[in-house]
DNA sequence: GGTCCAAGATAGAACGATTTGTATAATAAT
DNA sequence: ATTATTATACAAATCGTTCTATCTTGGACC
């Protein structure tokens, strides 16, 4: 299940799915940057989008693992963890490395009832229902509703830093995040 | 500047392309779909690039209008119209032919220096624009930094309903947009 | 009303490059 | 000696784009 090669291809993948898009890049260009010959890959994944799938399932891991512990970091205070989220969105979106949210993407290029489309879903979903945990355990009045707006106000922020530009966006978003907290009866 | 075949094309490609991206749908696919000659397209258009950025200047021109007539009509009065900016969405997203921002979508398959990606950048910079004139018009306390919030609400809901399939996002992000026009001293 | 010409649209072939995926056979590693 | 990886060739399709050669059409002129 875990082998060298294959996980240099899902990286490499994963580096240039996220810097160009899915359709963008070949398989061709995956097995050159990795220094891979073409067999190997279709040795460990069936197809490209079995390739995509892993990538974003490795993303998934990966983002969610960071982002956590960049939060819990930035805010030991269990209270102050809602308002650390955009910290951390602050970081990610400002970095050099920044493209957008992969899963935003894979959504994009393939339909609804995608496989891979789907996995993106599933992403968001779990990133919901960690914010819902967060909330809980901050004490807000509606954990689940204050959930809801800071997920949109992080989803938000992450489209208009990309897609305009706005490197501010996770500030901006942190602004109006705190005025949802304090209606949640959270630092006021 | 504008012929019918052109128009034809235009709104060919803009079905196709939103429906199933940018680089999945070939130029093949565009004219067959359409009726028309190959030379028809190239004729008419430089390369599919130039096809692209039609597509997303008519897209951009159309949802505008459509969206601003929307708000107006379901909010006659001027105060009531950042609010309404969430019934619209919601008519939007609900509909059996959304398939997300195409814009979004544009961002997300060309690099941030492409002129299709800076396009996609300009009409999320309009959109804002006009959230703040409405804010403003409304007469919002901080109209920029309210409006800063219902925009980053609406992109975050435009967001969960096509990724995570999220059908009420745009009623989740009304209730949070609620809280941020008490705190700007509306609809208290 | 008829004639002619230019513009635009047509189908179709061809271009070279690239796409995903497979088959084969030799090499390297354990 | 088995397994993994390699290079190479191949298939069949599609990609964006150009070219050619035919056809339709709509006005200008007489």
């Amino acid at each position: 299940m875990t082998s060298p090669k294959r996980d240099l291809l899902i990286d490499t993948a994963l580096r240039l799915f996220g810097r160009h898009g899915f359709h963008a890049v070949g398989v061709d260009r995956v097995i050159e940057e990795a220094g891979v010959a073409r067999m190997t890959l279709y040795n460990h994944f069936k197809s490209k989008d079995e390739l995509i799938l892993a990538v974003l399932r490795r993303r998934d891991e990966r983002f969610r693992n960071w982002f956590m512990r960049r939060v819990e970091r930035a805010a030991p205070d269990p209270r102050g963890r809602p308002l650390a989220v955009f910290d951390a969105l602050d970081e990610w979106v400002r970095g050099d490395d920044f493209t957008g949210c992969m899963f935003v993407a894979a959504a994009a290029e393939y339909g609804g009832d995608d496989p891979i489309h789907r996995a993106a879903g599933e992403h968001k979903d779990l990133m919901l229902a960690y914010l819902r945990d967060l909330c809980a355990k901050a004490g807000a009045k509606n954990p689940a509703g204050l959930a809801d707006g800071l997920n949109l106000l992080a989803e938000g922020a992450v489209a208009m830093a990309h897609v305009a530009g706005h490197r501010d966006a996770a500030r901006t978003a942190k602004a109006a995040a705190e005025v949802l907290l304090r209606d949640a009866g959270l630092q006021g």
